[in-house]
DNA sequence: AAAAGACCATACTCGTGGTACAGTAAATCT
DNA sequence: AGATTTACTGTACCACGAGTATGGTCTTTT
């Protein structure tokens, strides 16, 4: 990596670390550039202002996520068989990782955005606009799979229901934030997971 | 009312628009007395910093969401018979409560709180925590009158079941702030509320 | 050798939260 | 009726963080 950038990821790595825990208001740049061995103006050399580094991290954030889910419900498709199969190993698999990162994943600095409308520039609700259509085209054409195969024992929208993963990790990481009990993101995954094998699982034979 | 809080609300009521319209930094005490009638002095004597101002929005919005949830689930109650009518049909009230408000209610609030720790003191967080909890226990109630007399089609722990509630509700709110669709929060609590029919509702006789 | 890239140092403006304090009109208490 | 408290207004001030301006410096690239 050339100089330049590897600077610019080190001051996103410590503003990352900083914002998801105490938000990004809170994060100030002097304490950001003390992080990252550089002087105020190193920072603003970088980035215009706090805004741009939103941005960067946000998309720098759809980029590693896209990755993980990738990665993820690859190995998912390898241990079960057949696009439900995929989707509820999957879920599991999700529970297991949130299970394993307490303090939350980076989707924080999303949903920090989204309640933080006017702190943040066109270009950053942008981006964070793309990654929950990002999201929800991912899991819609899981579902689109699923039913192209099973029956589904309630007529619900394949959009709503792709949707409904991200809303429950988002949801799940605010409860899980507010009533400081890490474990309850995970656990609503897997609530998640017990709605998709209802809704898709086949009739039990009497 | 006496003319003391008088003032005292209507500060807390133009406050409360703007952070649920910009978030609670950007919004600046200077704004919020413009819009209040009052002068920055004013401000100062009914609260002692904008910590104290968050503090008593959250603990008001608790009452008035309690009270609202209140009357929800009495009519659901009047309307079906038994605890899992009275569930899903006050499920699909609050869906149809959540569609006619657009910009999304005051439980933004809490959400900002739990994603700027160090931004608030610990009465804020306090407050928020006591929040979430309030919902949990509420509807565990709920959800333990329904197993009581339906069977559940898959194990799931009821605490967790009642925590779905409160986190597709703040998932939903996120999510449809950031793809910009309103209707979104409602459409997952519909989703909850099919979740909820398959989990209890009796195997079809085929 | 020249130019561009990646910084450092200093100094300044401006908005915002918060403090301090003096004064005042109206309501309430004694 | 007079004293006190409540609910403010007005002014002045401090600290801190974001952002701007500008000039200098070492390093890499051309």
């Amino acid at each position: 990596m050339a100089r330049g950038s590897e600077t610019r990821s080190k001051i996103m790595d410590v503003a990352q670390a900083a914002i998801l825990a105490k938000g990004f208001e809170a994060t100030s740049i002097e304490e950001i550039v003390a992080g990252s061995e550089i002087t105020r103006s190193g920072f603003f050399y970088h980035f215009p202002d706090k805004n741009a580094l939103a941005h960067a991290l946000i998309e720098r954030h759809i980029e590693v996520e896209n990755e993980l889910f990738d990665d993820l419900f690859r190995r998912a498709a390898a241990l079960g068989e057949g696009p439900l199969q995929t989707m509820l190993i999957g879920l599991k698999l999700m529970a297991e990782l949130l299970d394993d990162m307490p303090n939350g994943h980076p989707g924080c600095i999303v949903a920090t955005a989204a309640y933080q409308d006017r702190l943040f520039n066109r270009d950053v609700r942008d981006a964070n606009k793309r990654a929950a259509l990002g999201w929800r085209s991912r899991f819609r054409g899981m579902f689109e799979d699923i039913v192209a195969t099973h029956r589904m024992r309630d007529d619900v929208d394949i959009d709503q229901l792709a949707d409904m993963v991200s809303a429950i990790i988002e949801g799940g990481l605010i409860l899980s934030r507010a009533v400081n009990e890490p474990s309850v993101t995970a656990q609503q995954v897997r609530l998640l997971q017990s709605y998709v094998k209802l809704l898709f699982a086949p009739e039990p034979s009497p």
